[in-house]
DNA sequence: AAGTAATCGAGACGGTACGTCAAGTCTTGAG
DNA sequence: CTCAAGACTTGACGTACCGTCTCGATTACTT
């Protein structure tokens, strides 16, 4: 990751442990203090690292709680459960228990509010946290095809709006709903919701191909 | 707003002009800055004030952005495009135009991230930003029974359980396109959005009763 | 003092009663306090009155203290011991004696400090506190003189020179005692001072001519 | 001074200059605005050095002037010219100088003022100011002694009391001239004062042991 | 084994913003 | 015109973090 000794390198080697203990201190933090409380100076206390360790890693604040979240949303994956439905549901109850923890809630929101203004900030989500989500999306679709209960798709345009809008609908209702509504996005409201998302998308005709 | 002079008071009133020139000011900085580098400082410069009076009206960053973002997503309303779905889109769209601008970009995901660890905050932004648009959700729905595209609703738990599903997915959808995807929330998108939506509503039966 | 209305005027006159108060509450705020911590607002506050009123009358801190701290010395009188060293003593104990309060303690070294580089209220504290007291120098000798313990003075230069040495020596060793050394001028070492000074003056020749 | 790296220390060592600037520049302040009106802010950019840096050393205002002001009595020293009388003259004078300068004027007597509410800092200022030019004091004795001029003390108890009458007797006629009285304190004052001084002390009996 | 070079901890450094406090002024309505 | 009340502008306060910089002390690779 970070800990690149690259290669034909002579000198100390940085050490392999410090990147753990401050990925770990600074969800710890997360979880005491909050993003906007957490300090770097407090984290490489926690971590048991002086600070210019912890700088000669990551560029700032920013960047360290991109990572030490998306460590967290690592643990993603599409679970088997038989049908489309099912497995819809199944990732989407994983996604809302990450995003209950408060090490997520508190910095990924955040992070996202900086990434407004930060385009390498955006980036680095979207590689790190994002797009793992999206593949997600595809994998799913990928089973439900082989499974008969989707088509395979004919124009690769339009499968990729669709995927785009499905990621956009699930994503976005499940962190409103923990995050906005402050509400727990339990089975019942996840039932709920597939229910919704997936009659739509089966009555819903092509639209009009894009403009 | 802040400015009450609670009748039989003495003293100088507050100035009614500083609470206008503040909100102002703070949605300027919010443009140029970001929320990360507007300094409340910075604000009572821009809006010709002292720093002591800023502080007086409002207890901290998070407030008065709050305050500040909640003035443009007062502007909602929702038009009469005489169908449903015409009127989904319709206030979709105007939604998606004010997140779009940069001070509600900038400000809004910030407080939400912040208010994960401030109830106190998390109800001012309930109640002066999330209820209204809520209220939108409930006035459309009303409108379309009237016009008879929706019937009555029969159980009160089970509508409202609905509402603030169908709150869920508009908003949550629309931040999610607008903030993490970073594509706009256009026409064809808004199209697409609200056909799944509407359909896969009108297709569902209402789930089982709360458990 | 301040609370001058000038004559033939109209309106509402001043309160008598505000300056008491408000000159009172100030020397209960030094003993408080000290100095460094006394506000106006404070003053006002403690005095029942506006700050609007206190700086009417008075146009800052340094001036308010000047005339609370004249108060207190202006209970210094000589007394009538039979002699010029027995009234010298009674006289430096009663100096002694308010300086040892911490109102005056507190005060009046800090005005004098604030005097260095305030002509205007140099002024003012010799008017009011540093005249009165060398009055009772000049007091004393024409006592001394009556009682024939003194010769009447024949250049008025050199004697005003006297009454200036004199003057200096007592308070300035006075005041050195109390606040530098923060020992208590008691009797014993107002009576080594006063017999160590009368005994000098007595054995001087009054030195080469002014220049 | 506060620049000790105890030897077995890590971390980046204080700067030595910094405490040299910073010394230099609140005398420069204290010149230029006086004690009121000298910041620390703006002594630490006169230094060219950090707020945070000048807060490291130094707890407040009243031990940084302090200190300031104690390099400019550390200059003292008592001169050789052969009889007490000139001794004496030739340091009062020297006092009366440094004295006679505003960074000392302003700042003296303010920290002064200050120390009567606060014990620590009248401590700094006797170890660093007042007990040197005692010193002086008993360093002119020893050398009247040598030269037969004085006889050598008896009893320790009273050497001592009349050590600090002159102390008290000689710091606090100079310093009253100098700043009450504002005159100043030259060669004509030294020798009245001085005359007075030394006559007083060789007539007077040593007084009734203390009580 | 000695030398080289990047790492490590600690903590001081110059900055920037914080949120508070007091100074002195101004604006109200009541007397 | 004065009064009490309290909002106003200004500017300093002392603190907290930022991200950088020195230190002396470890490590590893390279000769």
């Amino acid at each position: 990751m970070q800990s690149r000794t690259p290669a034909g390198r002579t000198g100390r080697p940085r050490s392999v442990a410090a990147d753990t203990a401050i990925l770990s201190a600074t969800r710890q933090a997360l979880v005491e203090l909050g993003w906007s409380k957490l300090t770097l100076g407090d984290v490489a206390t926690r971590a048991g690292v002086a600070k210019t360790t912890l700088y000669r890693r990551w560029s700032g604040k920013n960047e360290l709680v991109v990572d030490a979240v998306a460590e967290l949303f690592g643990e993603l994956e599409l679970p088997d459960r038989g049908s489309l439905a099912a497995d819809i549901e199944g990732v989407v109850l994983q996604f809302a228990a990450i995003l209950a923890r408060p090490e997520a809630k508190s910095g990924l929101m955040a992070v996202v509010a900086e990434s407004t203004r930060d385009d390498a900030l955006r980036e680095r989500i979207r590689a790190s946290i994002v797009d793992p989500q999206k593949d997600l999306v595809l994998e799913g679709r990928a089973r439900a095809q082989t499974r008969g209960e989707l088509p395979p798709e004919s124009d690769p345009r339009e499968a990729s709006r669709t995927v785009d809008l499905i990621f956009d609908m699930v994503a976005g209702a499940v962190v409103h709903r923990t995050l906005v509504s402050a509400e727990p996005a339990d089975e019942e409201w996840v039932s709920d919701f597939t229910r919704v998302l997936l009659h739509g998308l089966a009555a819903t005709p092509p639209g009009p191909p894009g403009r």
